[in-house]
Parts: structure tokens; C-alpha cells; sequence
DNA sequence: CGGACAAGCTGA
DNA sequence: CAGCTTGTCCGG
């Protein structure tokens, strides 16, 4: 009886499987998961075996056989939780197969066995300790928890807890440096701790998804944890789960505490999110927060400073009085200062390096103009790629950004405390300058080295265009800043430090969550909210984009009767500059998929659509 | 994706 | 009509 195996090419664009034979020289390390390489189509090609020991559905005379084995693979169980989120978020699945799949080649060998190390359970010292206990006991009665815990508290106790006592234990963080701070202090406590990051070198990360293949480990990292390749998951634990970073840029746009709260369930595996304001998908998915008592949640939330600029002239600018004091304050005793300003989507400057001419250009929706001239170009809808390449005045290509928000910002604050140097923090700046004020986007807050210098002040300038972001997740995304805030403070004692808040909403429901330490009260108002309008966890929404034309017949299909009937709701197309887009509204994420599995394959024989299945900024 | 092959275009 | 470009098809 001859052995038949089915395969994924890994190919980008071929969505579809190919049988072949197995050789008996191979047989023995073959297995579903393990990468091999394939002839077809007259080249030799990279693939994963799906499927062993298959009927072929062509005539089997005509088979090729598999050229060789080149790496073990993912799991089997990994390989259908990989064909599963490819389905769930509606994009090719080698691309989730690539990111379970060891860096470099892995030889199939039996994993050495290792027993894990009993590690000591000291007793609580404090009501603090005794709190992380008791909710961490809670959650461990059902399959599903989601724990709420105040950012300024130590959650390590509280995440040690979660770790199942036999088996493996996975960990997504959504940041990398805590990842390995975790991994240190969990291994000191005598864990078999391993860290699966993508900033490491492809052999360190090849080493890590070898290791954690042996199972009876703790597996930690980034989003690309879920798929680590551990044979007996026990507990899945998602930190932070309001953190975009969970949540994979390119299509498939899975989010790991989606992907790992299937895997556990399939593997009848613990699942557990914990975050000091875990978002309404979760509550409303993952059930209802356990939370410490009030008092330890209360003294866990910063000192929050509200200063209300209803009453200040509307041309007063960025800078109150308040904020000013405060930050002197700071600097007078030594300390550092944070100053947060989101300046992207709003009005930016192009300089012609010619001309010296400014341009302005948008990216929020209002047109974008030149100045002094007429319009140059209408932009919609958060449209990226609306940038002028041109200088309206001389015809140059060579226009320069500056960064309008935070620049100048930079200038006037230093101004404004009479000379004290600020330094201008971004993506791009590789080391955080040694001055007492910082100022940034939001990216400010992400930056492990602005934490070591532990500040003593985290001022939003203008929080209101977060509470005002025209975007549905809008208020739960403005109280994640200010809990990432939190985290920037925690090494200090809470007396010391505060938030400081510029608003002219000083009575918004984030404010006050914030300011009372209880983010279940922002949750509240999102589930009512959303469930009225129809907006997710309470539907699934996916963003189509591409071509006009090509489009308009993906949403011809999705408004057939069949869809309607399943509640399937096409909003749209919007018309952008270069780009079309509409939005897609289901009950659910699987009628959601369903939908789209059936009517963009046709769609995409016409040109290019892109879907983005739960868009995190819509 | 990328090779194969066909159809279309160019220039001598 | 060779030689090259461009487009369409298809893979076990």
C-alpha cells in the first residue's frame, strides 16, 4: 500500500493543497507539521504536510513523491489551530504556517525528556499577595477568567499563579522587554522558562522553538507565542489584550487572545487574560473580570491630575498653567517628565528643500491644501497614501516632514521652563536622550529605556483627541494610554508620581475610571453602547480595500439573499484617492468568515482586495 | 509565486 | 520572421 501525504506549497497566492507520495527513505520522519520540499510545476518548492496517509484525489499513477524532509514542523494540532485562524481572520494560511514554524531547520528528533522543576509556593506577606491568591484561586475553577489587576501593582505573583502545575504554560505579552524581565524573574523562582521572541537571532529562536517542543515549560513572547509549538498546554495566559501589539499588522490580522482562547479550548487548556483594563471583547467574550478588592485596586491606578481647560480662551494653546507647574515641579527635584502628544492624523507640514515653500497634507479626512494655494489633493478616510510627493510651488520631489506636532511642541515646552533642555522622542530615535523632559507620540510610552529612567510624570497635552478619536474603540484605547502611563510609574512609590491630564471633557467616563481605579466602569459603558450600534464584540466587522471595480463585485456578492439572510450587512464602498473601501458586518466572526470565504475568491479574479477581519482602528 | 507558452509588437 | 515583451494559465 503505497503512502499518499497532502501538502501546502509554501507559495504565496496558491491557496491550495497537492497530494504526493511518500518514499520509504522518508516515511520515518514524516509527519503532519514537518516542512519538506515538493516538486511542482517543474521547480522544487518549500511545503507543509497537512495530511498523512491520504485517499489522493487524482489518479495516484500521476503522483510525484516528496523530494525530502527539511525541518520538523508545527504540531499537528498547530497546523489545524494555523488552517483555523486562517479562516477565522480570512487570509492565507501559509503565512500563519511560516509563523509557527521554527526560523531554521529543526531535525526530527525524539525530544529529550525533561521533568519540570516543583517550584516552592511561598505564602502571602501582604493583603496585596493575598488578593493576587484569592482571584488567581477564582480563576482557576473555570476554563476561562478574565483578571483584572491594577497597573501600578506587581503582577508577577499573580501571573505565576496562573502557570498550570503539570504541563506547559503559554504567555503572550504584548512587549517584548517584559517578556524577557518575565522570563528572568519566573526562572530564578525555578521555572523552565523560555523566551519565543522575533527580536532575536534566528538561531536563539530556533534553540527556543526546539526546547519548547520537549514541553513541560513555560513559554513566553510576543504575539507568536500562540503558536509555540508545545506538545501539552495546560494554561494559556494573554497579558494586556488591549495591546495592538497582540495583534498581527499583516493579513491574517489574528489576535493572539483569540487564537490562544481556541487553543486552549481544543487542548482543554486554562485560559486566562489579565490586565489592569482588559477590553470589552473580553469581558464581553471571556466573562466577567475577577477583580482585587477596591482598596487594592484603588491604590494600584496613579494619581491621576485632571486639568479642565473649559473655562481657558480657545487660543490659549497646549501648555496650561497646571501642566507647567507640574512639570517644574519635576525638574526642580531631578526628576524626568513624560509629555505625551498624538499628533498623528492631524494637519502635517511638508518643507520644499527648493523652495523653502510649506505644504500641508491630512490624514484624517478633512482636505488637505496647500498653503497659500488651492487644493492639491482631497484625502478620506485615514488614506495613508495621500502624501504629496510634488511641491505644489516649484515642482521639486524633495519635500521634508516635519513632524509639526511634537517639534515644535518640543521648542515651546522648552521655552516655557525658561531653557530646560527637552529632547523629542519617536519611533525612529535609537537612544532616549538624558534630558528632564521627554516629549512624544504615544510610542513614548512603549520605549523600555524611557521606564528605566523612571519618571515621575506622565502629562497627556492633548487628551481630548484621544477621547474625541473618531473610532468606536476610541474611549477603551484612550484608558489603555493612560494604564501604559501606569506601567511607566510603577517603580516608584505611588505618592510620588502622577498623571497629569489636558481636557476639556474632565467629566468623561475614562477620567473618571481612571481617577477612581475602576476600568470596568469604562467596560460598562462600551457593552451598552456597542451592543446598540451593532459594533463588535456584538458583530464581527471585517475592512475590504482595493480596486473600485473589483470591489464593487465582492460587495455585489455579499448582498445576495443568502448573506442578507445570515444577517451579512456591506457598508460601502467609500471612495478614496487611489483606493476603495467599505466595511463588512456579520453576527459573528464565523458567519463573518464564512461570508467572505465565499465571495472573495471570485471577487479577487478581478483584482486585488484586501481584508482586514477585525480592524483595530475603525 | 514563477515557469511555460502563446500572442502581440518591432525592426531589418 | 527572429527576438523580445506582455499576458494568462496552472501546478499533484
Amino acid at each position: 500500500m503505497t503512502r499518499v501525504c497532502r501538502v501546502v506549497p509554501d507559495v504565496t497566492a496558491l491557496e491550495r493543497s497537492f497530494d504526493y507520495l511518500v518514499p520509504d527513505d522518508i516515511g520515518a520522519s514524516l509527519r503532519v507539521g514537518t516542512i519538506v520540499r515538493v516538486p511542482l510545476h517543474g521547480r522544487r518548492v518549500r511545503a507543509w504536510v497537512v495530511e498523512d496517509g491520504v485517499e489522493p484525489e487524482t489518479d495516484p499513477a500521476k503522483l510525484l513523491a516528496v523530494h525530502s524532509v527539511v525541518s520538523a514542523g508545527p504540531p499537528a494540532d498547530v497546523v489545524a489551530l494555523a488552517e483555523w485562524t486562517a479562516r477565522r481572520w480570512c487570509g492565507p494560511r501559509v503565512a500563519v504556517l511560516r509563523t509557527a514554524s521554527p526560523p531554521n531547520n529543526v531535525r526530527d528528533h525524539a525530544p529529550a525528556i525533561v521533568e519540570r522543576n516543583a517550584v516552592a509556593i511561598t505564602d502571602p506577606t501582604n493583603d496585596v499577595e493575598r488578593s493576587a491568591d484569592a482571584i488567581a484561586l477564582d480563576a482557576s475553577l473555570s476554563a476561562r477568567a478574565v483578571l483584572q489587576w491594577p497597573p501600578l501593582v506587581d503582577r508577577r505573583r499573580l501571573v505565576e499563579r496562573l502557570i498550570a502545575p503539570a504541563g506547559s504554560t503559554i504567555i503572550a505579552v504584548a512587549d517584548g522587554s517584559r517578556a524577557a524581565a518575565l522570563v528572568d524573574s519566573l526562572a530564578r523562582r525555578g521555572h523552565r522558562a523560555l523566551l519565543l521572541h522575533s527580536d532575536a537571532s534566528a538561531a536563539v529562536r530556533t534553540r527556543a522553538w526546539s526546547d519548547a517542543r520537549a514541553g513541560h515549560c513555560v513559554v513566553i513572547g510576543g504575539r507568536v507565542v500562540a503558536f509555540a509549538p508545545v506538545p501539552d498546554l495546560a494554561a494559556a495566559i494573554v497579558v494586556d489584550d488591549a495591546d495592538e501589539a497582540l495583534q498581527e499588522e499583516r493579513v491574517p490580522t489574528w489576535h493572539a487572545r483569540d487564537v490562544l482562547a481556541e487553543r486552549a479550548a481544543r487542548a482543554g487548556a486554562h485560559f486566562a487574560i489579565v490586565s489592569a483594563a482588559p477590553t470589552t471583547h473580553a469581558v464581553v467574550q471571556y466573562g466577567e473580570p475577577l477583580r482585587p478588592p477596591s482598596d487594592v485596586q484603588r491604590a494600584g491606578w496613579p494619581r491621576l491630575e485632571i486639568v479642565d481647560r473649559r473655562e481657558e480662551p480657545p487660543g490659549a494653546g497646549l501648555y496650561s498653567p497646571a501642566l507647567a507647574d507640574a512639570l517644574r515641579t519635576v525638574h526642580s527635584a531631578g526628576g524626568t517628565s513624560v509629555c505625551v502628544l498624538n499628533r498623528r492624523g492631524r494637519v502635517r507640514l511638508l518643507a520644499c528643500d527648493t523652495c523653502r515653500a510649506l505644504t500641508r497634507w491630512d490624514r484624517s479626512g478633512a482636505p488637505a491644501w496647500s498653503v497659500g494655494d488651492d487644493a492639491a489633493r482631497v484625502a478620506r478616510l485615514g488614506e495613508p497614501e495621500t502624501k504629496p510627493t510634488v511641491c505644489p510651488h516649484c515642482g521639486s520631489t524633495r519635500l521634508r516632514t516635519l513632524r509639526s506636532g511634537v517639534t515644535r511642541s518640543r521648542e515651546e515646552l522648552s521655552a516655557l521652563l525658561g531653557g530646560v533642555e527637552v529632547a523629542e522622542v519617536d519611533t525612529a530615535t535609537d537612544v532616549v536622550p538624558d534630558a528632564p523632559v521627554l516629549v512624544g507620540t504615544e510610542s513614548v510610552l512603549h520605549r523600555a529605556e524611557v521606564r528605566r529612567r523612571r519618571p515621575l510624570l506622565v502629562a497627556f497635552l492633548d487628551f481630548d483627541a484621544e477621547l474625541l478619536a473618531p473610532r468606536y474603540r476610541a474611549a477603551e484605547q484612550a484608558l489603555w494610554l493612560l494604564v501604559r502611563a501606569a506601567h511607566l510609574l510603577m517603580q516608584r512609590r505611588r505618592d510620588e508620581t502622577r498623571v497629569l491630564v489636558q481636557t476639556r471633557q474632565p467629566d468623561h467616563e475614562v477620567l473618571i475610571a481612571a481617577h477612581d481605579g475602576r476600568p470596568d466602569f469604562v467596560v460598562e459603558g462600551e457593552r451598552a453602547r456597542r451592543r446598540v450600534l451593532a459594533l463588535p464584540p456584538f458583530v464581527a466587522l471585517a475592512e475590504l480595500s482595493g480596486d473600485a471595480a473589483v470591489l464593487g463585485i465582492a460587495l455585489d456578492a455579499l448582498r445576495t439573499l443568502d448573506h442578507q439572510a445570515a444577517g451579512v450587512v456591506a457598508l460601502g464602498p467609500l471612495a478614496g484617492t487611489k483606493e476603495a473601501r467599505a466595511l463588512v458586518r456579520a453576527p459573528d466572526a464565523d458567519t463573518l468568515a464564512d461570508a467572505l470565504a465565499a465571495t472573495l475568491p471570485a471577487a479577487r479574479a478581478h483584482g486585488r482586495i484586501r481584508a482586514v477581519v477585525d480592524p483595530p482602528r475603525v
